[in-house]
DNA sequence: TAGTCACAGCGTCACTTATG
DNA sequence: CATAAGTGACGCTGTGACTA
């Protein structure tokens, strides 16, 4: 395929990152040039399949990148978990060291 | 070693949501 | 409201582990 520079940013702010802290992502490789060959006819065809070839390619892109971003995301969640699951364990530990020191006392 | 299964990653389509 | 960006769902492909 013959595309050149024409990029468009990707500059969104989505959520799922209430987790971490985001990596910047690469840009998009290609673009589409202006081929202005003068034939009107062929012209316009050429146009849209110019323009479905890039819609293609930026969805691939996008998709690429919000696969990375739901992985992310998952593995935050996770990392989450077992804090939780770390402090809660400390927790019922704790709770169970106060209440042994409470039976002794009413003994 | 060939066949099978589970899994991960990808590209595309269709739909939703955000933005100018 | 038109267009761009984001995302879920589907089918396809490659790969490693397992079994007969």
């Amino acid at each position: 395929m013959a595309v050149t520079g024409d990029e468009t940013e990707t500059g969104s702010a989505s959520d799922l990152t209430a987790c971490q802290q985001h990596i910047p992502s690469s840009s998009l490789p290609q673009g589409v040039a202006g081929a202005t060959s003068a034939h009107g006819s062929k012209k316009s065809a050429e146009d849209a399949t110019q323009k479905r070839e890039l819609r293609l390619m930026k969805n691939r892109e996008a998709a690429r990148e919000c696969r990375r971003k739901k992985k992310e995301y998952v593995k935050c969640l996770e990392n989450r978990v077992a804090v939780l699951e770390n402090q809660n364990k400390t927790l019922i530990e704790e709770l169970r060291a106060l209440k042994d020191i409470y039976r002794h006392k009413v003994e």
